[in-house]
RNA sequence: GGGCCUAUAGCUCAGUUGGCUAGAGCGCACCCCUGAUAAGGGUGAGGUCGUUAGUUCGAUUCUAACUAGGCCCA
């Protein structure tokens, strides 16, 4: 008879290859269809939740790999706390409004703006946000990131828009707002502001000049060897038109300054700098008359050049000694620098430049030329003047005008602003970070060190995409009229219109009624023209979607964002959780790195660095991308090509042909009639059981620390030491040759059958796809559990099944197997033996090891899948632990059925060609 | 230039308060099996622990500088 049919060989349908971008799709619709979500939703309803608050992307563009990883690894979160028993709800969202979706509308409409109103662009940038929430809303689905798509959370829904406006008349009701000037990039050649995002940097050549001003104030004072003399401090300057609008020099504290004798004039100048500066100016001797260091300058007075007033010596930190002389012109009105410098010293913000680029009419010297033509009279004068010092022409990168191509400049503008000195709001900011749990911890220092060196938060675009700072000038005295009332009021109209109604609707509509100018009692006002910040609509989505649903609290348990958001997200919600609530909007903040390419360069659509997340759902699929998602330390940077995709590849490979084995082999398993209690099981059983147990305590721990590398690696090894390698290979003897419904093999089934159930379980978070797809084998075992393994729990530790005994004796049976291995290759190597069932093995030791060795004699042919294992005491004098190993042939001849060799085979007369094991069992099979 | 961070075998990770010839899995090489088969098993070769100083009896582990890279600023 052909014994091979009485075998219980691994039997399944769950396919070897995976097949997963045919597999994936069909699965997203199952879920669809029993609404996993909802489920997932209910069976956790009362349960402790869990929220981790979503950071809106931006509704852009195709996502990128940050984006993918970023969703992923919030996905993982959900999933992992979901198992753990939390009710966890994602709801996802959009950031909407703001400059990229404008522009890119701007592009597309062309000429065609030019006969459309406000509200009708308005509408076409809305447009625009909701083609790419579509497009990406499916993206993010297709990786398996599970959260309610159905109704995410826009910036620009009416209801969320109406929140901006609201949090804004907090702001304003409480005191930080303010309209002030700021330096800006300006064009004026479209005469407009322009964003950091709207600025090419390009070669442009400038006049490179340096400039005397001679000092007021005396130094004798400091520095007696000065007594007399005419000193003069020296600048440089690539934009003499700024001049006229020079208000300071800065020096820093810290370096140390020469007063340089030069014919009978005296120079200030950086010590370090005086070679370069020495042979820029042609001195051709130079004396040192004092060295000192700048911080005896400051406050000290100047003589500006050409304009009768003087200019104010500063300390700034941001005075270096690359170039120039080590003493900055500073004009506020006409950079950042400048601008926060001269705050600090109580400066103006002067400028007199319009937005044409014309100075105005109060310029001495220059009143209507334009800036740049105005250069050389500059230089004319201050050369006739006998101020300048040199002058020539040099060639360098210089912010233009993306659009237009032209040259742009700084100049001062009015913005708002949020106040951060105001009631305390910065240091009240410094001990709501405190209290956050920040991951990796060091994030609280780089918080911290921003926000305590940030300045006031310029909140006002002068743009049409976003929500409007609410706020009116009085057409009679042009007072700025703004308050939380009216604010209110028209986060009414928002609530039930959208912010579009600020320019659909007269002023009229838009203020209470009988509002009047409290300055001069009009009541005739003008809308403000500025929009809102777009980190001011994201830093709001605490203020606008949590706390308003019962199941979305305020404040979070987590944000999840990647390092770039200390400087953004994490820092507008803080500012506003802090401004409203006086706290973060989050009790931890969790940080991941960022996307890089094989060389480690950072991953740029633009430059066309690295890979996009729809290439490789194409050609590796979703769950493959997660499993390598998991596997590293996402707070640091992760590098994503072929190599670690080829591993990963590997691992899902290996993991999925795990499952399926255990799948195979429990075919015919019903958990219910089958499973054995524990006193039927073997050793090796109890030993598998309590490895599944160290697993279980290891992985649940890792999830929630948010180690998912460790859940990965410990999984991984799980299946591929414990299972493969080991369990799986010595049980196979016993689950194939077995009679079906022993005691024996169910005993392992029962095993397997727990293995297989706790493996998918823990994996299901990462392995979203595969995990079900195994799930589904599960059920029909056992279809009482739930439609989806993510609607289930993650397995229990079970301590009374982690034996320590069994493990710690089993590690030295492991140990002595793995010299019996070797000693094996080495018999392979020789040609005695190929496959090691052909092996008769003998174990030679003392002691202890021997004592162990032989109460497992019997099983040792199984633990070693030998066909014969012998222990025997090694001769007297040898290590008290050391093992030998002698490899023989096996006795006896080659069971047809088993493959073991045994002197039993040809025994028995009705089954010459089987062993003594396999005929008991062939005639219990044919007994039935 | 500033703030913060990273650097252990080809890849991904472990390395407990500084202490035995630095570990794991994968990949690779070689071999076995052909009843998990576009699977499974075994053995083995791979590391001056980024570089250089220093502290120490002793440093991958502590300190500093440097190099390379990342994020955010300037």
């Amino acid at each position: 008879m052909d014994y091979k049919e009485t075998l219980n060989l691994p039997m399944t349908s769950f396919s070897m290859k995976a097949n997963l971008t045919q597999m994936e799709p069909s699965t997203l619709k199952y879920w669809d269809a029993i609404d996993l979500y909802g489920k997932i939703r209910e069976s956790r309803r009362g349960r402790p939740l869990f929220i981790l608050h979503d950071g809106p992307p931006y509704a852009n563009g195709n996502i990128h790999m940050g984006h993918a990883f970023n969703k992923v690894l919030k996905d993982f979160v959900i999933r992992s706390r979901t198992m753990a028993g939390y009710d966890a709800p994602y709801l996802p969202g959009w950031d909407c409004h703001g400059l990229p979706i404008e522009i890119k509308v701007d592009q597309n409409l062309g000429r065609k703006k030019e006969h459309m109103s406000i509200v009708e662009i308005r509408q076409e940038c809305r447009k625009y946000a909701e083609k790419y929430i579509a497009l990406q809303r499916e993206e993010f689905k297709r990786l398996g990131v599970l959260g309610e798509w159905s109704h995410p959370y826009l910036t620009m829904n009416f209801a969320y828009e109406a929140a901006i406006a609201r949090s804004f008349g907090e702001f304003v009701g409480r005191g930080y707002v303010y309209k002030g000037l700021r330096s800006v990039h300006w064009c004026i050649h479209c005469r407009t502001a322009l964003a950091e995002a709207e600025v090419e940097y390009a070669d442009h050549k400038s006049p490179s000049v340096f400039v005397k001003f001679p000092m007021v104030s005396d130094l004798s004072e400091c520095l007696p060897e000065l007594r007399g003399r005419s000193v003069s401090a020296i600048i440089w300057t690539t934009t003499p038109w700024t001049l006229p609008a020079n208000l300071g020099i800065a020096v820093n504290a810290a370096y140390e300054y020469s007063a340089v004798e030069v014919g009978s004039e005296v120079f200030l100048v950086a010590s370090d700098l005086l070679p370069q500066v020495s042979q820029k100016l042609g001195w051709t001797t130079a004396t040192v008359l004092a060295r000192f260091p700048g911080r005896i300058l400051d406050r000290l007075l100047a003589q500006h050049p050409f304009i009768n007033r003087t200019s104010l010596l500063m300390l700034g930190d941001h005075v270096t000694l690359q170039q120039g002389t080590g003493l900055v012109h500073t004009a506020p009105g006409h950079g950042y620098d400048d601008y926060v410098l001269g705050q600090t010293y109580g400066l103006d913000v002067l400028c007199p430049v319009d937005g044409r680029g014309y100075f105005m009419s109060d310029v001495e010297h220059f009143a209507g030329l334009q800036i740049f033509k105005a250069n050389d009279a500059i230089v004319a004068l201050m050369r006739d003047r006998g101020l300048l010092l040199a002058a020539e022409e040099i060639t360098h990168s210089y912010p233009h005008c993306w659009r237009c191509h032209h040259p742009v400049i700084f100049r001062a503008t009015p913005q708002w602003f949020i106040a951060l000195d105001r009631h305390d709001f910065r240091k009240r900011a410094q001990e709501a970070i405190h209290r956050v749990r920040w991951l990796p911890a060091w994030g609280e220092e780089r918080i911290h060190n921003m926000v305590a060196e940030r300045p006031d938060w310029c909140i006002s675009r002068q743009r049409l995409w976003g929500v409007p700072i609410i706020a009116f000038s009085c057409r009679g005295c042009g007072e700025i009229l703004f308050s939380q009332e009216i604010t209110n009021h028209v986060a009414d109209i928002f609530e039930r219109e959208g912010a579009d109604a600020w320019y659909a609707r007269p002023v009229s509509d838009l203020l209470p009624h009988e509002t009047r100018c409290p300055k001069c009692g009009q009541g005739e006002f003008e809308k403000e023209n500025d929009i809102l910040d777009v980190w001011f609509d994201s830093g709001n989505s605490h203020y606008a979607e949590l706390g308003r649903r019962s199941d979305l609290p305020w404040p979070s348990d987590l944000y999840l964002e990647g390092g770039d958001q200390y400087r953004g997200w994490f820092q507008s919600s803080l500012l506003v959780g802090v401004a409203l609530h006086n706290e973060a909007p989050y009790r931890q903040a969790l940080t991941h790195g960022w996307t890089l390419d094989r060389e480690g360069r950072a991953m740029s659509k633009s430059k066309g660095i690295g890979v996009e997340p729809k290439a490789l759902l194409q050609s590796n699929g979703a769950d493959i991308i997660r499993l390598l998602f998991s596997s590293v330390q996402f707070v640091e940077d992760i590098k994503i090509y072929d190599t670690p995709l080829d591993r990963m590849s590997d691992a899902y490979r290996k993991i999925r042909n795990t499952c399926r084995y255990l799948i195979g082999n429990l075919h015919g398993f019903d958990a219910r009639r089958d499973a054995r209690p524990v006193e039927d099981w073997q050793e090796i059983d109890r030993w598998a059981m309590a490895r599944l147990q160290q697993l279980v305590l290891r992985v649940r721990q890792a999830y929630e620390d948010y180690q998912f590398h460790a859940v990965y690696h410990a999984l991984y090894n799980f299946c591929v030491t414990d299972m493969s390698a080991f369990y799986l290979a010595i049980i196979r003897d016993r689950l194939y040759t077995a009679p079906a419904q022993s005691e024996a093999r169910r005993a392992a089934q029962t095993v397997l059958f727990h293995i297989l159930d706790g493996l998918v379980r823990l994996m299901s978070p990462l392995l979203v796809f595969t995990a079900e797809e195994v799930w589904k084998h599960l059920r029909e075992i056992d279809p009482s559990r739930p439609l989806s393994v993510h609607m289930s729990f993650f397995p229990e530790y079970q301590s009374q099944w982690d034996d320590s005994a069994i493990t710690e004796r089993w590690s030295r049976l492991i140990e002595a197997r793995d010299q019996v291995m070797k000693a094996l290759e080495t018999a392979r190597q020789d040609g005695l033996i190929g496959d090691p069932l052909e092996a008769r093995v003998f174990l030679y030791s003392q002691g202890e090891l021997y004592l162990l060795l032989k109460t497992y004699e019997p099983f040792l042919r199984y633990l070693l899948i030998t066909s014969q294992a012998v222990v025997r005491t090694n001769e007297p004098g040898s290590a008290e632990d050391a093992l030998r190993v002698v490899v023989e042939k096996a006795a006896g001849t080659k069971c047809e059925r088993c493959w073991n060799y045994s002197e039993q085979v040809g025994a028995d007369v009705a089954h010459p060609s089987l062993c003594e094991r396999c005929v008991a069992a062939v005639e219990e099979i044919l007994r039935g």
